[in-house]
RNA sequence: GGCCCGGUAGUUCAGCUGGUUAGAACGCUAGCCUGUCACGCUAGAGGUCGACGGUUCGAGCCCGUUCCGGGUCGCCA
C-alpha cells in the first residue's frame, strides 16, 4: 500500500545536500537508487533529477522505520526525513558523498517493478528496449542532463530574441498543404469531407505575413513535420528556431544569427566563438569539401587534376576531361597502412553506391608508387600528378573522374568524410561557418525542368537577376545556411516582396499562373498590400542541442523520439482507428 | 523502395564441425551479515534461442520467408 504525502513538504533536492547542511533537519523525495542492507544497518540511495544521497538506518533508527527501509526495492518512491549528518567513510566519487541522512521519517509513496534495466548513466541494453521504456530511461542522468541543457539552449534563445527586440509569435498547427519538397502530414476534416490539412513543414508562409502585418521582428520556436524518412539527424516531428525580420538584408540576418549562435554557445557551455563566423560560397565549399554541408575541422581538400590528366593514356581520365567533366582527387597523408588494397575495394564498392563509376588511386609506398592507372600515365605525367595531389611518401591519393563535375565533388566529399572516420581523424571543437551564394535554381533530371534549390520565394542577388530568363544557372539565391562541423544547423533567405520578380521567378519554374494562385494565393494577395524587405532563417533546434552536447543521434536529445520506421516503441503509434472514427471523417482504408 | 549490420534468461553476452539436460555475469527471490556505497557470503528461480516454413536421424547453429531494431542510399523545396 502506497503511503500518502500528506503533511510531508521537501525540504531540499537529494543531489543539493553538502558537508554545509550536517545538523540541518530536511526532507527529501525520490526513487531508490539502489538499497544495501548490511543486517543491522541499510542505506538507501536515493536519486532525484539532481543526484543521489544516501540514507542512513541503524540501531538508532525507530523499527518500525528500519522494517520499512528493509523492504524498499529499486525504483521505489520514497519521501524522507532526517537529519544530516557526516559519513562514517566518506564516498568521495559522490557530491554528497560527505553527507547522509539519518532518517527518522520514511514514506513509501509508491513501490516500483523491477525495470528491465537499470537506471544509471553508463547503460548497455539496446535502445529499442530504452525506448519503450522511455519514461525509465529518463530517468537516466545523462539524458537528464541533455534535457536539462536543451531546457537551458531553448531558454537562452529567447532570451537572446528577445532582448533583439523579437516577438514570439504562434503559428497555426492547422495549415494549407503545399505539395512542394517533403511531404507533408495530412489532417482529415471532419467538417469538410475529402478536404485536408497539412502539418506544417516550417512556419514559412505565416512568417512572411506576419512581416506584412507589421511585427518587424518574429521568433517562434516552432514544431515542424515531414513525413520522409528518418536518419540518425532527422525526425519526423522537430523543433525550428524560427525567425523572420524586416527591413533586412542578407548581412542583417547572418549578424543576428551568428550574434545568437555566440550567445548561446557562451551562455550555455561557456565556449566563446569567434565573430564574425568565416564564409565560404556554395560554389568554393562544394570545391573544396565536396559538400555544401562541409566539416572544416579537418583539411584534406579537393584538388583539381583535369589539366594534367586530360591527355593522359588513361581513358577513363581523359573521357571524363572530354565530356566537359573533371577529375579530382584526395589525399590521405601518412595513410598507406590504413588504406590498404582491400580498403580500397571497399571504398571502391562504397562510392559506386553513391553513383561514381569507380575509384583511381596511387599508394605511395616506402619501395615505390602503385596505382590502379600507372600504365597508362608517363612519369612526367605521375610525378607532376602527385605534385599537385601534393603527395609524398606513405600518402594515397583517391581519385574520382566523372563527366558530371557535382557527382565528383559530392562524391569525393563523402569518401573524404568517410576516410576521417576509417583514421579517426581529431574533430575537435566547433567550426561553424556560413554557406552563402546558392545557386537559384537547380536542374531536376526527372522533371526535365529547373527547380528551386531554396523554395520560391527566394530573392535571387541583385546582380543576377538579369539572368533569370535568359539563362537560370547563372542566377544565384539570398540564401544562407549556417553549417555546424559537417551538419547543416540553420538555412535562411531574403525574400522576394517584388510583385513582378515574384512572377518572373514563378515562370523560370514552370508555374502556371493557376497552380500559383491556387497555392499562395493568399501570399501573393497579402504582397500587394505593402509587403516590407525582409528574411530569415530557421533554424533545428535539436540539432543543435544534439551538437552542443556531442550526442550521436537526435534521439538523444529529444524526449520521446521516433524509430526509424516512423513508431513511437513506448505507446506503438501510429496505431489503427475505430471504424467509426473513420466514417466520421469519411476515409476508407485501402489495404 | 535498395544495400549493410544485428536479434539466445529481465539485461549484456558466450554457445566449438549440426549431436546428451542451452551457459556466464549482472539483475531478481530467500537466508545470513553494524559502515556499505557496483557491499559481501550462501542457496534458488528464471529460456517459444524473434516468428513461420524447409533440409536432416537430429537445428540456437544450415536454407528460405517474414517481423523487429540500427546505419545508409533514394527522399528531405
Amino acid at each position: 500500500m502506497s503511503e500518502s504525502l500528506k503533511g510531508f513538504k521537501r525540504s531540499d533536492y537529494c543531489g543539493t545536500l553538502d558537508s554545509c547542511d550536517v545538523g540541518r533537519q530536511v526532507s527529501v523525495c525520490g526513487w531508490v537508487q539502489r538499497q544495501r542492507d548490511l543486517g543491522q544497518l541499510i542505506f538507501v540511495d536515493l536519486r532525484d533529477r539532481t543526484g543521489i544521497v544516501q540514507l542512513a538506518f541503524d540501531d538508532t533508527t525507530d523499527s518500525e522505520i528500519f522494517d520499512r527501509a528493509a523492504s524498499v526495492r529499486s525504483e521505489y518512491v520514497l519521501a524522507a526525513k532526517g537529519v544530516v549528518r557526516t559519513r562514517s567513510s566518506i564516498n568521495r566519487e559522490l557530491p554528497t558523498g560527505e553527507v547522509e541522512i539519518a532518517v527518522t521519517e520514511l514514506r513509501i509513496l509508491n513501490k516500483a517493478q523491477t525495470p528491465p534495466f537499470e537506471i544509471n548513466a553508463n547503460i548497455t541494453t539496446s535502445e529499442a528496449i530504452r525506448l519503450k521504456y522511455r519514461y525509465l530511461d529518463l530517468r537516466r542522468p545523462d539524458l537528464q542532463h541533455n534535457m536539462l541543457m536543451r531546457h537551458r539552449i531553448a531558454k537562452a534563445t529567447r532570451d537572446y530574441f528577445d532582448a533583439q527586440g523579437f516577438i514570439e509569435l504562434e503559428t497555426p498547427m492547422l495549415i494549407k498543404s503545399t505539395p512542394e519538397g517533403a511531404r507533408d502530414f495530412l489532417v482529415p476534416s471532419r467538417i469538410h469531407r475529402g478536404r485536408f490539412y497539412a502539418l506544417p513543414q516550417s512556419p514559412q508562409l505565416y512568417k512572411q505575413l506576419s512581416m506584412v502585418a507589421g511585427f518587424d521582428r518574429y521568433m517562434q520556436i516552432a514544431r515542424c513535420f515531414r513525413d520522409e524518412d528518418l536518419r540518425a539527424d532527422r525526425q519526423p516531428e522537430f523543433t525550428q528556431i524560427d525567425l523572420e525580420m524586416s527591413f533586412v538584408d542578407v548581412e542583417d540576418v547572418l549578424e543576428i544569427g551568428e550574434g545568437f549562435l555566440s550567445t548561446v554557445f557562451r551562455e550555455v557551455l561557456g565556449v566563446e566563438l569567434s565573430l564574425p563566423l568565416p564564409r565560404l560560397t556554395y560554389n568554393d565549399a562544394m570545391e573544396r569539401y565536396g559538400s555544401d554541408k562541409p566539416d572544416t575541422r579537418f583539411g584534406m581538400e579537393l584538388i583539381d587534376l583535369t589539366d594534367i590528366v586530360k591527355d593522359c593514356g588513361f581513358g577513363v581520365f581523359a573521357d571524363a576531361a572530354a565530356k566537359g567533366g573533371t577529375v579530382r582527387c584526395i589525399t590521405v597523408k601518412n595513410a598507406v597502412s590504413v588504406i590498404t588494397r582491400k580498403e580500397i575495394d571497399r571504398l571502391t564498392e562504397m562510392v559506386r553506391g553513391i553513383g561514381a563509376k569507380g575509384l583511381a588511386w596511387v599508394r605511395i609506398n616506402p619501395n615505390g608508387i602503385a596505382s590502379s592507372f600507372a600504365k597508362f600515365l608517363n612519369e612526367n605525367e605521375m610525378n607532376s600528378l602527385l605534385e599537385r595531389a601534393k603527395a609524398s611518401k606513405g600518402d594515397v591519393v583517391l581519385i574520382i573522374a566523372d563527366s558530371r563535375k557535382k557527382r565528383v565533388l559530392t562524391t569525393l566529399g563523402a569518401l573524404r568524410l568517410e576516410i576521417a572516420d576509417k583514421l579517426k581523424l581529431k574533430r575537435e571543437g566547433y567550426n561553424p561557418v556560413w554557406i552563402i551564394d546558392f545557386p537559384y535554381f537547380e536542374w531536376d533530371e526527372e522533371q526535365q525542368q529547373y527547380v528551386s534549390m531554396h523554395h520560391p520565394f527566394t530573392a535571387p542577388l541583385d546582380e543576377s537577376v538579369q539572368y533569370l530568363e535568359s539563362s537560370p544557372e547563372k542566377v544565384f539565391a539570398k540564401a544562407y545556411d549556417l553549417v555546424l562541423n559537417g551538419i547543416e544547423l540553420a538555412s535562411g533567405s531574403i525574400r522576394i516582396t517584388d510583385s513582378e520578380l515574384q512572377q518572373s521567378v514563378f515562370k523560370a519554374l514552370g508555374l502556371s499562373e493557376s497552380e500559383i494562385d491556387e497555392k499562395f494565393g493568399f501570399l501573393i494577395d497579402a504582397f500587394k498590400y505593402g509587403a516590407p524587405p525582409h528574411g530569415g532563417m530557421a533554424l533545428g533546434l535539436d540539432r543543435l542541442v544534439m551538437q552542443m552536447l556531442g550526442a550521436s543521434t537526435l534521439r538523444d536529445v529529444v524526449a520521446f523520439p521516433k524509430v526509424q520506421n516512423m513508431s513511437e516503441l513506448m505507446t506503438e503509434c501510429p496505431a489503427e482507428v475505430d471504424s467509426e472514427q473513420l466514417n466520421d471523417i469519411g476515409i476508407s482504408v485501402i489495404e
